[in-house]
RNA sequence: GGCUCCAUCGUCUAAUGGUUAGGACGCCAGGUUUUCAUCCUGGUAAUAGGGGUUCGAUUCCCCUUGGAGCUGCCA
């Protein structure tokens, strides 16, 4: 048995899109399980597609992810000879042909079948052209291309590791380009020299490529090359069921990433569309992906691809995190955001992070939320009276909070009693906790909805003026009643 | 239009001939709480339709319907 060898094969026309993850990310994990290898290609078959810096976007993004290669990245375009030799091969078989077609006649055949309902296909204008003629024209320079010669009349089979057999009769296929006129392979060709040449031993992609399976069948055969497993996973499908393209707004994985979306959740995330363990284990390390994925647990139809579950999701490795890390992750979204970090002692910043992070469905909306920590909330009156409270009875339990307060050290605030000993003193002055709480709350973020207030003391406990800005926050509410 | 693939809650999915059709996200309600979030409890919600095969179909077969993909000298 070959030793598995499986690859992730992106054109270089743009970023690593999320489908390409999930692509990239099954293949990968198929090579690991099966202690094989994995190659990265390039496909930058196509010039006028190909994007500057998408290769290495790619190979980026891809290392981001853990997904890493042990061969490769190869670049087809440093390939043309290789590929030019087996098409020629082909035509000195029979199986594939020179063509001397014009766009233009192209264009005007298939206009014709389109209006005679028919499906458009070439007509094998070129097929038998004399040999010597074939000779001058091409020396002549005119513009040709090769391509395969289909076979009338035959059924054509291949049994995919997700979707099992899968037929289609070679009347349906068209005589398609294998090396167009600028030299250049089309992906048809290069992908089944390629796979053969450097020994793949499963082809795992997307959906959208059964259709083309059957003519790199055919040039398996004509080759002579035993063809590799097929295994075409579902599509990611938008919300409106269609294949999920860049119209469908952000499919680009940097895009995620930038927002802040761990790797490790947006892998979890994105092995369940289309897979699932079978189990009712939802949460997955890439290691243990490994060990339990398998095609048999892919599935056949498409998967839309849902936002609300991968916020969970990644809320949950958010929660997860050492404070260590999630700090190392997220401090650049603080910075952004415009706090200086180097102005605040590091465990003030951590009792921050850890008051807001469980809040947090991403890394990018920290900065809006921990504003108050570091300046003056901004709020109106009436936000300061709880919902059971009164203006006069918020203005005087404020005060006498403040009082109560003002007794204490600096060093009780972050003690972690804190707590306990407000809420006697509340009960001995015949208070209420709603009454005092709220306002207390309101005052020191200037929120509706926030940490509750003795954590958010206890955060402010651990710095030197703690005190006086718990006590000029409560002043500053104070005022406003 | 032609070809191909697909079809279980709104979404991701489990159940490969026998289950009250299970879980997760979302949503709703309750609990905890000064609020939000977290957390816990509960609820809502599905086998597209019709024929077969079978003692018995979500499951196997056929048809219909629906959806999607492909149909380029793009990948």
């Amino acid at each position: 048995m070959a030793k598995v060898r499986t690859r992730f094969a992106p054109s270089p026309t743009g970023f690593l899109h999320v489908g390409g993850l999930r692509t990239a990310l099954f293949a990968f994990l198929f090579a690991r399980k099966n202690n094989g290898e994995f190659v990265l290609r390039i496909e930058d078959t196509d010039k006028a597609r190909t994007v500057e810096g998408a290769a290495e976007g790619i190979i980026t993004s891809l290392k981001e992810f853990g997904l890493n290669f042990d061969d490769g990245p190869i670049f087809q375009s440093e390939r043309l000879s290789l590929y030019k030799k087996y098409a020629e091969e082909l035509v000195s078989k029979g199986d594939a042909y020179y063509c001397f077609c014009t766009p233009e006649r192209l264009d005007a055949l298939r206009k014709g079948q389109e209006a005679a309902k028919h499906a458009p296909k070439y007509d094998k204008h070129c097929l038998n052209l004399a040999k010597d003629e074939i000779e001058t024209r091409i020396s002549s320079g005119e513009p040709h291309v090769i391509r395969l010669n289909v076979p009338a009349a035959k059924t054509i089979r291949f049994t995919d590791l997700v979707h099992g057999e899968i037929s289609i009769s070679s009347n349906d296929l068209d005589d398609q380009v294998l090396l167009k006129s600028d030299g250049y392979p089309t992906y048809h060709l290069a992908v089944v020299v390629d796979d053969h040449d450097m020994n793949i031993t499963h082809v795992i992609r997307g959906e959208e490529w059964i259709p083309s399976t059957p003519k790199h069948i055919l040039l398996y055969s004509a080759f002579g090359w035993e063809s590799p497993q097929h295994a075409h996973l579902p599509l990611l499908l938008s919300k409106t069921k269609k294949k999920l393209s860049k119209r469908d707004g952000d499919v680009a994985v940097k895009d995620y990433l930038e927002k802040g979306y761990l790797p490790e959740a947006m892998l979890n995330f994105v092995a369940f569309l289309g897979w699932n363990p079978k189990t009712e284990q939802e949460v997955f390390s890439l290691g243990e992906l490994i060990e339990v994925f398998g095609f048999d647990k892919v599935n056949k139809s498409g998967a839309v691809f849902d936002l609300d579950k991968l916020d969970w999701i990644n809320g949950l490795y958010i929660r997860k995190l050492t404070i260590e890390d999630l700090f190392a992750r997220i401090s650049r979204y603080l910075t952004e955001a415009g706090i200086d970090l180097g102005k605040y002692p590091q465990e003030f910043i951590f009792k921050v992070l850890n008051l807001e992070r469980e809040r947090l469905k991403k890394f990018s909306e920290i900065g809006e939320r921990v504003q108050y920590f570091f300046k003056e909330p901004e709020y109106g009156p009436a936000l300061l009276i709880w919902k059971k409270g009164s203006r006069e009875g918020t203005k005087t339990s404020l005060a006498k909070l403040s009082e109560y307060l003002k007794s204490l050290d600096q060093s009780e605030f972050n003690t972690g009693n804190l707590e306990s000993k407000i809420k006697s003193w509340i009960a001995e002055d015949n208070l209420t906790t709603g009454e005092v709480l709220w306002p207390l709350r309101v005052a020191l973020s200037g929120l509706a909805a926030s940490p509750g207030p003795f954590e958010i003391m206890d955060a402010f406990g651990v710095l030197p003026e703690g005190k006086e800005i718990i006590l000029k926050r409560i002043q500053n509410a104070s005022n406003l009643l």
